[in-house]
Formats: C-alpha cells, sequence, structure tokens
DNA sequence: TATGAATGAGGATTCATTCAT
DNA sequence: AATGAATGAATCCTCATTCAT
C-alpha cells in the first residue's frame, strides 16, 4: 500500500475530482465510482492513492482548508495596520477563489460529517484555532483582550454563517455581496470601540 | 400506506427517535433499522408512518424549524419595543431548548442534504426567508431599510454560525455564552445607529 | 379459521376484486393491500374468509373456470347435432362474457403461475382434462378415434392460443374476431373429414 | 455500470442461469440471489452486467425469441415451395431445440409478465409482428389474401396454445407429438384451399 | 366481523473494497 | 500504475401475515 506521494499531480485531480463531486452529487453520492469515472479512470486508483475513501475526503478537506490559509497568508503579507490585518483575513475568507459554492457546499458537507469522524473533526478543530487564533491576536492591538474574545466569535460565527449561506443555495450571495456585509459589520462594530464615550451613556 | 397523520404520538416518537439517531451516529449512519431499533419497533413501521426515509427525515426537520418557529413565537409575544422583540428573536434561536447539541447538529446535517433534496430545501428555503422577513420588519423601526437589510444578514450569518459552530463540537459553546456573544453584536451594532453621527465623520 | 362459506357474497366480492386487481396491477403487484383497498375493506379480511393470499387466488381461479364451464353447459344446452354441439362448446370459451381482458390476463397469470403451486395447478389439470374429454366425445360421433385425439388437441391449442393472445393486448382480438377465427378453422378442419375421398389421392 | 456487451460470454451464462432459474423456481422465486448463486457468483454481478434484474430478463427474453427466430432462419433456408417453407416455420417452432420445457415455460411467464412492463411487451410485440408477416407472405402464395389473414392467426394461435401447453406441464407433449398435431392441422387445413370446390357447395 | 398497527423475512440494489492481470 | 471484474455487507423497502381491539 504506497501512500506515499509519489505522484502529487494524479493526487490533486483525484482531490479537485472529489470536491467537484460532493459539489455535484452531493456527499452522499459522491461515490468512488463516480468521482474515478467523472475523472476518466478506474476506482481502483482511489485506494492506490489515498487507501480509501476516507483517505480521499480528508486529503480533500486538508486542500479545502490549505486554500483558505493560504488566501489568508497572501492577504496578511500586503496588509499593514491592524485593522487592515483583519480586512484582509475577512476578505481572504470570502475572496472569489475560496467563496465559490463548491468550495462552501463541500465545506458544509465537511463540517456535518466531521462530527462523527475524527480524523476530519481534528482538521476542522486545528482550522478552527488557527483562524481564531489569528483573528484575536489582531483584535488584541485595537481593543481589550476580553473585548477581543468575544468580538472573535463573532466575526467567526459571521464567517461560517456566510459559508454555509453560501453554500446551501446555488445562486444568492455573490463574494462581493458577501464581503460587503462582512465589512458591514466589521466597520460599524469596530467603530464603537473607537467611541471617546459609551453610547449609552 | 397512511401518509395522513393518523396517529401523531407515534410519528412524534419517531420523529424525536430521528433526530436522537442522527445525534448519535451522524446523517449517513442514521440508518431506519437502528433508528427503529432504538425506538424498540420495527423498521417497517416507518415506511407505514412515514411512507419511507426521506419523509421520516422530511418530518424531522419540519419538526426541528416548528420548534424554534414556536420558541420566537412565545418570546415575543412578551416582547414590547423593537429592540427587545429583536432581542426575543435572537434570544429564542439561542434558549436552551432549541439551541442544544441534538438539534445544532441534525440542523447541520439537514442544510448540508438539503441542497440536493428538493423536500429539505424548500423548508430551509421557507424557514429561511421567514426569519429574514421577522428580522428586517423589526429592523426598520430602528434603521433605515438599507441599513435594515444588511444588518438582516449579519444577524442571520451570526446565529447561523453560532449553530453550526454549536453542532460540531459536543462541549463547546453553551447557550448562555452563544447569547452572549449575540447580544454584544446586537448591542454594539445597534448603538453606531443611535449615535447622532458617524464617528468616520 | 372459519373457512367455512358464512358469507358467500363477501367472498365473491374479494374474488372478482382480486381478478380485477390481476388485470389491474399484474399477478405480481396484486397485492392483499391493493385488492383490499379497492375494494375499500382492511387486508385482513382476507385472510379471514380465504386464510391467505394463496386461498383467494385458488379462490379466483376456481371461479374463472367455473364460469367457463357454466357457459359451456349453458350453450350445450341448446345445441343439437354433434357439431352444433362443438360449435356450442368453440363459442361459450370465446364468448363475451368470458373472452374479456380480465379474465384472458388473469387466466394467462394462473395458467403460468400454476406450475410451480400445485393448488392450481390441480385446478387447470383437471379443468384441461374436462374439456378435452367433452371435446373428444363428440368429435368421435363425426370422425375416428384417431382423428378425434388429434383434432382435439389441435382445437384446444387453438382456444388456447386466443385466450393468450386477448390476454397479451389491451385491445386487439375482439371476442367476435376470435370466434371467427375458430369457426374458420373448425369448419375448414372438420370439412376434410366430411369429404368423400383424401385430396392427395 | 457497463451495458455494453464487454463480456459476451459472461453474459450469455447468466442469461441461460436466468432462464434456467425461470424453469426451476417459476418467474416470482427466480430471484437475482438465486440467479446468482447458481452460477456460483455475487448477486451484485447481475447488476454489473445487466444494470438489474429487469435488465437480466429484457436479455433473457430477447435471448429466447432470437433463438426460435434463428431457428427458423435455418429451417428455411433449405425450404423450397411456399408449403415447405410453412412446414419449415412450423418445424422451427416446435424443433427439439427451441420446444424445450425450460423455454416454453419461461416464455409463458415472459408472455404473461410482458402485459405490465413496456420493455418486455415491445420484445414480444416485434416478435408476433414478425412470426405473423412471415407466415402470411407464404400464405399469400397458396391462398386467398383474406384466407390467409384468417390461417395465420389460427397458426399463430394453435403454436402459442401448444407453447402454452408444454410450458405447463413438466412431461406431456413432446416434440414430435407437438409436431404432428401443427403438421396434421397444416395439411388438413390447407387440403380445403387445394380442392376444386369447396364442399360445403 | 372488521380494523389497522405491527412484524419480520426477504426482495433488489448500492457501494467501498479487493485483486488478478 | 492502472484496470475492471468480482465480492459481500449493508441499505431501503415491500409484503403477507398476525393479533389486540
Amino acid at each position: 500500500m504506497p501512500v506515499q506521494p509519489i505522484n502529487l499531480i494524479r493526487r490533486e485531480e483525484f482531490i479537485e475530482a472529489a470536491i467537484a463531486s460532493i459539489h455535484k452529487y452531493g456527499f452522499h453520492d459522491a461515490t468512488v465510482n463516480r468521482i474515478a469515472r467523472d475523472l476518466g479512470v478506474s476506482a481502483g486508483n482511489i485506494h492506490y492513492y489515498f487507501g480509501g475513501k476516507d483517505g480521499l475526503f480528508e486529503a480533500a478537506m486538508h486542500r479545502l482548508l490549505s486554500r483558505i490559509r493560504h488566501e489568508s497568508a497572501q492577504q496578511l503579507a500586503i496588509a499593514g495596520s491592524p485593522e487592515d490585518r483583519l480586512r484582509a483575513i475577512v476578505s481572504a475568507n470570502l475572496s472569489p477563489q475560496v467563496f465559490q459554492p463548491a468550495f462552501c457546499r463541500t465545506w458544509l458537507h465537511f463540517v456535518a460529517e466531521s462530527i462523527h469522524r475524527p480524523a476530519l473533526q481534528r482538521l476542522q478543530r486545528v482550522n478552527g484555532m488557527r483562524i481564531r487564533s489569528n483573528i484575536r491576536s489582531v483584535l488584541r492591538k485595537i481593543v481589550t483582550s476580553a473585548q477581543a474574545n468575544a468580538l472573535t466569535e463573532e466575526l467567526v460565527a459571521l464567517l461560517d454563517g456566510l459559508w454555509a449561506h453560501r453554500g446551501q443555495v446555488d445562486e444568492g450571495l455573490e463574494p462581493a455581496e458577501a464581503l460587503a456585509f462582512a465589512m458591514s459589520f466589521l466597520n460599524h462594530r469596530l467603530a464603537v470601540h473607537r467611541l471617546p464615550s459609551s453610547p449609552a451613556g
């Protein structure tokens, strides 16, 4: 059972085919036969390259989260102020490259399935910790630690909610719209903390 | 094959068992046999009462959404001002009665599955329209129509994100915490609009 | 298990419903539930009146063959010469009362199923012996014994073939047409034997 | 799911096993499991090769009718005069190769089942048209067109009746006997038309 | 008599997986 | 490296049958 990445290009093709199949047929109906057929190869290859269906799906989820992480890294590289960095993270999670139906839908399925699948759950948990850590560390430069914690959860929930929405409907929430909503949230939400006095005062 | 609700009590038992099974085994492994066995009856009954597995799951999703709707109605009944009504809606969606792991997890599965299942999608779509309509109508009494639209999407996304989070981890986000995050969002977010002048000048 | 003909009228209703269901749904899909539902009663009654599905179907086949036998008896009662008697038998088997799609189709199913069902096979065998005996006894008054044997088989095969045809297509072979074919056969076939010398002579 | 005849030999094995199973267990009890088990393979193969049970049965019926057609073609190839051709057709339909219990019984089941199964009905209909057309075209060279039509129906009904008989009883009507009856019919029936004047005067 | 809820065996079918080639 | 035939467990579902009411 050679699991070594002998042929990385081949693996990538399978992973993309898997994501495409989940998007096309749904998680339950994305069978190894269909994934392989859409790729024009035999189903046996999936076991050769990934050890089995679970292996392929884990690789696919890993790939999905890597793409988001990569997008964030790119946007953060050109960001300056803490607020710019925050906007970079949000922007990265909603960029047309990652915030596309196929990705959001597959992510939604992975999140739902991850509950009863340790391997997927681990990936999801690590990713959640990473993004929260990123956001929190930036926020602490702007607001108090307590406020940073709350705001982090709000922001993560908002992003997850937008992804869930995008994954549900074929046409509805375009990246630009989603970004507008998120930026609206961010601007208004941060504005309160920048004020000299509490509004309820 | 009576599809009409002949024996409503029996149907409720099956629906609860279905939700419990999805929570316990996951959507994919919540088979008719397991659901029936956990209830101590024969699998054939599911087809007798619901016409099939899909029928049961549709009824279960319907039940789930009804619970949330019912909770909202109750909380709204005692709410006075528009802001109170808004908090009532948020509070209802995060109350211990509905914001429980079994419900959030099942909801997460339903949302993911609904994409390729017209019957579930319809339920989800109607529910989404209803909650957005509720929130928007209240918000329009506080802020401008444009602001109401944006705020509605932000709030819905936040709630969906919190539900997704609660559905993913067995122990993590308690109803009280989630409510605190949502209220924090609501208070700070509305505060901006209550200010005499925009902070950005 | 009261199998006694307590309520003969009720039994007749079930039998007619069974034949109608076989005609309507086909033998395989004529389930006890469907038969009972079409009659507006509960499926349990079939077991009460007939001991089970097999009992009902045996009764139905018995009824079917009785109808043909009854029709033959009626036609034979008014027949005079041997040739008239022969025509009476043929006419009875193709009369509009018995040579109807529902009967022919059900008969076809019974014949096919009878092979592996002793109870049905016995009925079919007895019926076959009876009709052959009837035809042969009449023929012996017209032709030689050897010729009578051959002609009997030819005539029975012809009638069975016409029934099979009528059972297969919804609209095609009307009783009048079938009767014309059978009479054509009979007249021409008997004509040969009435000739003073063999045609090949 | 390859529907193309990739492995024709394997397909033939399944078809023969299907016919044997229908002969052995009856149509209703010829389950995919039994057919596969009798062949010493797994039931899944039937779906792999034929797409399902229906596909196998359609292929089996097709095979059955092909055999008869093939037999007719062979016999017709060596036939000379119109009457010889007629005898060839009759002889082909009653030859020991095709007029065997397994075939006649399976045919009987197919005919009965074809009523509610479009795919089987189409095969049966096409076959009926072909054989009628063959017989009629030969008969038109011997008798008038009107007589040819009637005689065709008589002959087809006779053959169908003989097949039905052969399919019903395990041992009863041997090919030689059936052929004798059919030839008796043919010779006597044609004799009338060869006479200078009708016997009825 | 009659009902209809409940059963459980048995059906076709799907699918990940294996393995000889 | 790749195929695709073959497997067998597991799934949903159907149905005749039973039985308390």
